[in-house]
DNA sequence: TAGATTGTTAATCGATTAACAATC
DNA sequence: TAGATTGTTAATCGATTAACAATC
């Protein structure tokens, strides 16, 4: 399922090209997944391909659509309307896809009243009644940590029952409401991982205590290494695809 | 691997209590996974706890910062200074973790020379000027996704390995350098996803194609239902700690 | 010693993928 | 018909977790 949202922009980008039909394989390499698990995930949602043909672009682009719910419209309120808030209003991927900023809200007085892409910052103390009147099911959550948890209570208890997280702090929720969870600086550590083993003068030696332990430690790191090694290393250097991560997907969403 | 960051996170907060020891069953109940699994993820980095009485924290914290590569200074440039841009150069959780911003940098003429964080925004042609005498390895690319790929290859070539991608496109790198993506839409998407999956009336229905297909493939749809219900839905409605996904770490980063 | 908690084993679970029959 | 490509099976691979011996 978490891999639907590739499959659609890859097929996205076909169909703006105006091909009719793509193959397994195409799409496959166009998004960076295996082709057999590509056809895999595709048969859980029904057979919409053709033996010896393919799948037809359209169709498939207004499946995959449907199943995400993008065919319909989702309110968004952004919370904490700091420098990410502010990006995220004018995030262009939302608007296309359904997301519909409903409102801009923070607690800070000398930002309400001001504007960020087109809409004007509300005050906290509104966020019930916008997230009644409007049906709001979602909230963006760019407070800094120490707010929001209280945030995220306050949405729940207003009617909100999904969560994007961008605060680095582990929210507590009631059952029923979905959390997920963007944290900038854990790409970026993930990333100095990889590049600190890169450093090493030996292929896969690094300076980290794995490396001075007793040999049977050091054996698991050597297979810890062997696996985190593939990150998002491209397979070759001739111009091979590498779609990195997703903000990690996969484990959670195994499906 | 890709759990380390969230163990810190979680161990960082009981360092400022001053909590000197932790349990795996509160360690891990804080970080949101299984206590025999952040057992297994420890013992990797070798035998850090105390049988009977638990992990030392500042210890731990020494050595997953030290496994993480936090405790070396990371200078990274930031291409593309728009609204996502300047949220970047502004996010504290860079700094805090050893990444130094070396460079905002961006193409736009009407951009170059003003300021974000303190910090110049510099003009494109500066970047393997810049990336050489910095000693760059890690490029954060936040232009718009046409320019994406280009600003890729020009980093690579100036000697940058390690790239976080916020623009809506697959880059294609050589061999020996990591992408990781961060795609915002695609996070709402999921949320959108199990929104619809909540919309419905039945428990576990929805007017998804899934439920009108024929008897076998709505089996499977239920299958698929039942597997992604779990994004974070808390355990129970008492307060359970619900971690969500981390921007999905583990299926590429399986160790 | 008694209680607590780690480190590790072994079983389980689920995801990935090669292979190929079905079929366009 | 011949070639191509899907849909699906079955094998493989790896991650998760319960359970418990080791040991503080």
């Amino acid at each position: 399922m978490a891999r639907l949202p590739l499959y659609l922009r890859a097929l996205t980008a076909l169909s703006e090209r105006s091909v009719p039909t793509v193959s397994s394989e195409e799409l496959a390499a166009a998004a960076g997944v295996n082709s057999a698990k590509l056809r895999k995930d595709f048969s859980y949602l029904g057979s919409y391909g053709t033996r010896g043909v393919g799948y037809d672009v359209e169709y498939l682009v207004y499946q995959i659509s449907r199943e995400l719910g993008l065919t319909q419209d989702w309110p968004v309120v952004i919370v904490g309307i700091g420098n990410l808030g502010h990006a995220l209003a004018n995030y262009g991927g939302f608007a296309s896809r359904g997301f519909r900023v409903a409102a801009l809200l923070d607690a800070d007085p000398a930002v309400v009243g001001s504007t960020a892409a087109g809409l004007p910052v509300r005050h906290m103390d509104e966020l019930e009644d916008i997230v009644t009147a409007q049906q709001v099911s979602i909230g963006v959550i760019t407070t800094p940590p120490g707010a929001a948890q209280q945030v995220c209570d306050r949405l729940v208890e207003a009617g909100v029952t999904s969560i994007l997280n961008f605060a680095p702090t582990v929210l507590t929720v009631p059952d029923g409401v979905d959390v997920r969870k963007v944290d900038l600086s854990i790409e970026l550590q993930i990333l100095a991982f990889h590049e600190q083993r890169k450093a090493g003068d030996e292929p896969g030696a690094g300076d980290s205590v794995l490396d001075r332990a007793p040999g049977p430690v050091r054996a698991a790191a050597a297979k810890l290494r062997r696996a985190a090694g593939g990150t998002a290393k491209a397979e070759q250097a001739k111009g091979k695809t590498a779609q990195g991560t997703e903000g990690d997907l996969s484990a959670v969403m195994p499906a």
